[in-house]
RNA sequence: GUCCCCGUAGUUCAAUGGAUAGAACGAAAGCCUUCUAAGCUUUAGAUGUAGGUCCGAUUCCUACCGGGGGCACCA
């Protein structure tokens, strides 16, 4: 089973309609009397001229019938009894069939939405009782180590998904595991050893604290073959738990980490529920090893490893030749953890970049292995890289763009722009400032399909123009504008309509699709639908704002048009929303 | 060597096996006495190569060519 496969399990949705369309379908096929199944789909066709929906039925039927598809399509037409909701039915070449609703149903999806507000698409657990938990582990950050734009990209990431599985119904579990163990923490101490700390050090704040800190760790990183027996000392002595003095500084450089992992996470808006470090994960791994030697796993030139070859794995380490835990034991044991943290979890999902995926792999088979309960339940999900100029950056290098100051970066930018076009007071414009410049940074990582890398500019960053969060924003804080300025506007309890200009109509059937689409992203884990969808929304209403004024309309249209937008401010906030992006009212 | 991911306009990205492959940026031309021009309207421009499966392939399969990543003591 896979994890959409599970996420589906509990959650359905199915449009009405759409299913009647399905369901006479059926019956229309049985008086073809065909003994074979036929696979057909009825979906929503991205090109609108082809219907609100649209069937390859009489496609899938003209192999087996042998007749020509459209004669199959027009065949299909006639004996299909319109249902009151479908406006018209139409075969088209090469075979398709395609079904026109009728406004009224848009606008009854329209009033649905101004009932429903931020409570518009999502979705019930079918098991309302007891909603199953579903813990999200990401972030990841190291210790001793630089926040990387990996990491950002991963928390941002993070948090869209927590979002998109909680509106599934999900009970989640935002979860952080953070390396506070392992060489890279070896290397930081003795680094930050040779460098010494500056005298005023305690007075400087978490950013600048932590820039030593990684800078210590790349010192560390390029002089690691000349002073490689002292740094190994300072790991060992901190596996094993020793107090030195090394140990003690070890301590206070974790402590200082996590200040600023917070507050980059804060910043970020992720709160987690849970953490786990590293370090708390370690004993059991060297257990979980050795009661497993000769078992799962073996010896190997004094290593301990997992060889994964017959299951067409790899060969991993699980223990080193000095006898501390590699990573892959510390996730196997961290798996254990979990679910004994939390006895009744109903799937835990670790997300990471795609260079993890062949370790995943194996921590899961060996999971299943050991335990039953794991299976179907343990899943890994991965994202491409974020790229600097088409490239990769590494901490090792030094030369990675850090995670602050690409957050710094476009905070800059945004500002910038807002100094330029707007005269709002100091206070409104830093504080619209941080909305906008996250809505681009989540939107630029959240808007590719996670199995692509993410090309990010430092030059061209960052795009507050076009497909952008900016955009998006934009498009609300019309909406908005045009909401507050209407006198006593109420929102409309149930709103009746009889004509509609194309921008109205484009936008209001636009508006109609916005809980598939909130559907599918959450069992596929792609909120790039989302952010492709909700950047089509906008650009609707764009139009439909250069072409339609609202505020000077007649009675009638106007009633139409302030629902519209309410309806459109409304799904951009609850979409936004899943994406982790904030709204401003005024920008 | 082997396994995995990615190759789509000049650039950055979409496309649930389907209809005329969509956008955005950039380029060219228009639109602010009118609800915020971070906007709207118009024009030009693309599926790495060679096969295969299918009524139909950007999508699935095979080979090749490019780019990236994993694969024994870092995480």
């Amino acid at each position: 089973m896979n994890i959409t496969q599970l996420l589906q399990k509990n959650t359905d949705y199915v449009n009405p309609s759409q299913e009647i369309i399905r369901q006479k379908l059926f019956e229309i096929i049985k008086d073809y009397k065909i003994e074979e199944d036929v696979l057909f789909v009825v979906e929503q066709p991205l090109e609108e001229s082809h219907g609100d929906y649209a069937t390859n039925v009489a496609m899938a039927l003209a192999g087996i019938l042998k007749k020509s598809p459209l004669e199959i399509a027009q065949d299909i037409v006639k004996k299909f009894d319109k249902s009151d909701f479908l406006e018209s039915i139409n075969a088209v070449a090469p075979g398709f069939v395609n079904f026109k609703f009728k406004n009224d149903f848009f606008i009854k999806e329209l009033n649905k939405i101004l009932i429903k507000k931020e409570s518009y698409g999502k979705f019930d657990n079918l098991i309302l009782e007891h909603p199953e938990k579903i813990m999200v582990e990401f972030g990841q950050p190291n210790t001793h180590k630089a926040f990387t734009v990996g990491h950002i990209k991963g928390t941002i990431s993070g948090l869209s998904v927590c979002n998109l599985i909680e509106n599934l119904g999900y009970g989640v579990i935002k979860t952080n595991y953070y390396g506070d163990i392992g060489m890279h923490t070896a290397k930081c101490t003795w680094g930050v050893i040779k460098k010494g700390l500056p005298e005023n050090f305690g007075t400087w704040n978490e950013h600048k604290k932590m820039e030593f800190i990684a800078d210590a760790y790349v010192y560390a990183s390029e002089n690691f073959e000349k002073s490689e027996d002292e740094i190994r000392k300072i790991n060992l002595d901190i596996y094993n738990n020793n107090k030195t003095e090394a140990t003690e500084l070890y301590e206070k450089i974790k402590i200082w980490s996590l200040e600023h992992q917070k507050s980059v996470f804060e910043n970020l808006g992720v709160f987690f529920d849970k953490q786990y470090p590293e370090s708390q994960v370690f004993e059991n791994a060297k257990k979980i090893v050795n009661q497993n030697v000769g078992k799962i796993f073996k010896e190997s030139q004094g290593a301990i490893i997992y060889d994964g070859e017959k299951e067409g794995l790899n060969i991993w380490v699980v223990q080193t030749s000095e006898g501390n835990p590699t990573y892959m034991a510390k996730d196997l044991s961290l798996g254990f953890q979990k679910f004994q943290d939390y006895p009744d979890l109903y799937s835990n999902i670790t997300l990471t970049a795609i260079e993890q995926k062949d370790h995943f792999k194996a921590v899961i088979k060996i999971l299943e292995t050991f335990d039953e309960k794991f299976k179907d339940k343990y899943f890994h999900v991965h994202f491409g890289w974020l790229l600097m100029d088409g490239k990769k950056t590494s901490s090792r290098s030094g030369k990675n763009i850090k995670g602050t100051d690409m957050l710094e970066e476009s905070l800059e930018v945004a500002r910038t722009k807002i100094a330029e076009l707007k005269d709002y007071d100091k206070e409104k414009k830093e504080e619209i400032a941080r909305v906008v410049a996250l809505a681009g940074i989540k939107f630029l990582i959240l808007s590719h399909d996670f199995n692509k890398d993410v090309n990010y500019d430092p030059k061209k960053f960052i795009d507050f123009e076009g497909y952008s969060g900016p955009y998006i924003l934009y498009a609300y804080v019309r909406a908005q504008s045009i909401l507050r300025k209407s006198e006593k506007y109420e929102s409309i309890k149930d709103l009746k309509v009889d004509n509609l200009n194309d921008y109205e109509l484009g936008l209001l059937k636009w508006l109609a699709r916005y809980p598939h689409v909130a559907y599918r992203a959450g069992i596929e884990i792609a909120p790039h639908l989302l952010c492709v969808y909700l950047f089509e929304l906008s650009q609707r209403f764009n139009s439909f704002y250069a072409n339609c004024p609202v505020l000077d309309a007649s009675e009638k249209e106007k009633e139409t048009r302030l629902a519209l937008a309410e309806g459109t401010a409304q799904v951009l906030k609850n979409g936004l929303g899943l994406l982790g992006i904030e709204t401003v009212e005024e920008m």
